[in-house]
DNA sequence: GCGTAACCCTACGCACGAGTAGGTATGCTC
DNA sequence: GAGCATACCTACTCGTGCGTAGGGTTACGC
């Protein structure tokens, strides 16, 4: 008897979507380890076997979350920054977009970073998304610094690049601990404290341990 | 029969310190949940029960790593980082010896931040510690700005601390997985990233979102 | 209108690991 | 050297949750 579509059976595509969405808001809840595959199914309005059919194992579907959310940002990122903008411009916009990514997504977030950083099985996938970034950064400093005449050794270049991504991401983690927080303001303080000391290294002025 | 000691049967303070030792060591090898109180166990020199009749459970137990590595790091800081130098002295010393004590325990430190971090029972245990951090950060900013005679909101230089704080948590884990490099250095780069632009803040200078 | 493939389910097996019961040996006090 | 506390062990119980076996139902091609 044809009762009503109760809305079921729906194409591969669709449900796969759902059951990351599913998996990316439980797994920010709850932790990776304390997710059970019971809850994502629940929370996906489907059964066990069907996560497995699709997503396959705990870990795959972790990673496929990552992917999927760690995708997004770096489009968001690189959608905002265009290349051809001067470095200050791109930065701030970069930034814009990351902050602006993380409010929105805090489940995404929360999943990308608090979880996967202790998971071993998960780090070098992260690490590998960090370095992408990193690189982004080192780059713009790089032009930045060629636009001076001036240059600097690729490692304490890379270095100063992962300090300040990784002050971006401890502010990003503040934000998504700061409901009410904005944002935009957030991305500008971040701004002042990686472009001001930024921009001094740019011009050459450094900092040098005492000497006694 | 009295044969060798057997070296067997020490007095609970020693045990108690051996089981901390081995459970860093699981702990940051394995990660908290990967890691297996029989494991631990061994690792001492021990059988289970004896852990669980020092130290509790596991979460009890992890918890005793995080207060004593957390515990030695602070002080290790706070000992460098005498209050009566001049802010930028200081924060140069703080830095030297939180990137001394990681290069020395790396194990601590995996512990403290990396698995903490995504745990939640444990997240206000590491959020107390770090604010701890900031709070000391703030101060020395704050301490800097009014010297200068000027004045921030207390949020701003929060948020300032933050990041640094972020920065060199950063960097820390860089050099967590990079046994060749030098601690001592990786503070002198991030003084760089961290002064220079606190200077310029301290002086007045900030930048501003374009208008457009 | 009938096969076949895609979608979806209920119900289980099974390993792993936290925590404990219950007992033994060794040193210390008086 | 009797009594007692402390250090220590082997050998279990038992919940939890991953992953699967095996079977049902709807759509779609032909």
């Amino acid at each position: 008897m044809s009762t009503v579509p109760a809305f079921k059976r729906l194409p591969r595509a669709v449900r796969e979507q759902q059951m990351l969405d599913a998996a990316v808001r439980v797994f920010s809840r709850r932790g990776f380890h304390a997710a059970s595959m019971d809850e994502i199914a629940e929370d996906a309005g489907i059964s066990k076997p069907m996560v497995y059919a699709y997503l396959g194992t705990k870990e795959e579907l972790f990673v496929a979350c990552l992917h999927r959310e760690g995708t997004r940002m770096m489009q968001a990122i690189a959608g905002a920054a265009a290349p051809d903008l001067p470095a200050d411009e791109r930065l701030w916009r970069g930034l814009r977009a990351f902050f602006g990514f993380v409010g929105a997504h805090r489940d995404g977030w929360a999943v990308l970073y608090r979880q996967a950083r202790g998971e071993q099985p998960f780090a070098g996938e992260l690490a590998a998304m960090r370095a992408r970034l990193v690189e982004v950064v080192a780059g713009m400093l790089d032009h930045a610094l060629r636009a001076e005449g001036r240059e600097i050794a690729a490692v304490d270049l890379e270095v100063v690049a992962y300090a300040l991504v990784g002050a971006s991401e401890s502010l990003a983690d503040w934000l998504a601990d700061h409901p009410e927080a904005d944002p935009e303001k957030t991305a500008t303080r971040m701004m002042n404290v990686a472009w001001l000391g930024a921009a001094q290294l740019l011009h050459g002025v450094t900092w040098r341990p005492p000497t006694h």
